[in-house]
DNA sequence: TTATTATTGAGATTCATTTTCAATTATAGC
DNA sequence: GCTATAATTGAAAATGAATCTCAATAATAA
């Protein structure tokens, strides 16, 4: 979870102001609202969730806005989109936080973020092997949390009925890609 | 990539049989059509590549009946899903395939496969920290390849266009998720 | 061989996301 | 402050991946 302060808050939307300045685009309230409504949130959300908290405040903005400025805000290092879950992206935002990595009950669905070290050593070690200048990665570990194990035991029944199959269900994207000479795949449908 | 042989497509072909009979459903000549063919590749594919292929096989089935057979697929094991982009999911075989994760070029696109039995330990002494049954893990790592970070190199103008930003470019969700008995999240849209 | 019921294909539907376009408005230059 | 320019907005339409519906078909068990 995020643990921000109003201060970070205020930077990241000081960041952002500054990110529009320099690309040359233009502050809205629109945008602002938006940031500010982001950093009011201490954990991922959802673009329809931001609509919804938004427009709870009498906040009028379409959801065009917000889709618009999602890659902004991404491309500002803001945000980042942490998992593809239910058909549709989950962000966070990570101004102001130090990288981490998820540990994702696959039973509940609880996520708890940690840190380790280790990680970049590796990181280190594969990049050199392969001739990879790495920028960053991508680490999330699932498993069952401690009380879903206990259920897991008295259940004899642990097998996946068809019924209940299902995609799109928790799946981790956490990293901020940045591309900024991408060659490729920009064919728009 | 993907280093099958044709004895592994057999064997794969055969658990998926094993499958379908043990959960009860039925063996019929396009989930076989479906498997054939996604043992044939040897990359990554996508649910349009494969009703192409199977297309351009003369092989006539119908994109629902690729889309129903997905799930079957991973919940038997088989196959997984590894990336969200361009606003579709891939896939990728596991079948016969050691677990390995992603390095990928943020830049060309290029992905290279690695395995390391570090991360395994990493993952025990986080799973024992947080009280977790880890069941897997999935880790990538981005940055740029040896001739992208050449060009980088030579490249004066780093910035990210805003007219070429876009969503949905790599996102790694290399892993299966296996979710016996899921207690939310259930409402389908 | 027959009855049962899962599976199929075609097309409709859903829903997240993107695009269009006319109206609005932020910014730069006066 | 005023004006011109062009970016941004909202509303609605469009797009496209994925899912669902339903009648026809076909795999399995008896």
């Amino acid at each position: 979870m995020n643990l921000n302060n109003n201060s970070t808050a205020m930077d990241a939307i000081q960041k952002f102001r500054e990110y529009i300045k320099e690309k040359g685009l233009r502050n809205t309230p629109e945008r602002e609202m938006i940031i500010e409504e982001i950093f009011a949130i201490h954990n991922h959300f959802d673009v329809d969730e931001l609509f919804l908290r938004l427009r709870n405040k009498k906040k009028r903005i379409s959801k065009a806005s917000l889709y618009r400025a999602i890659p902004l805000l991404i491309d500002s290092g803001l945000i980042k989109e942490v998992y593809f879950e239910n058909g549709h992206l989950h962000y966070e935002h990570i101004y102001g936080h130090k990288h981490h990595c998820h540990l994702r009950c696959v039973s509940c669905g609880r996520i708890v973020e940690f840190a380790d070290d280790e990680i970049v050593s590796i990181q280190n070690k594969i990049g050199k092997n392969y001739g990879f200048a790495i920028t960053s990665h991508r680490f999330e570990l699932l498993g069952y949390c401690s009380q879903c194990e206990q259920k897991q035991k008295t259940c004899t029944e642990r097998n996946t009925s068809i019924k209940t199959l299902k995609r799109h269900q928790a799946i981790d994207m956490s990293i901020q890609t940045k591309n900024p000479h991408n060659q490729r795949g920009d064919t728009r449908r």
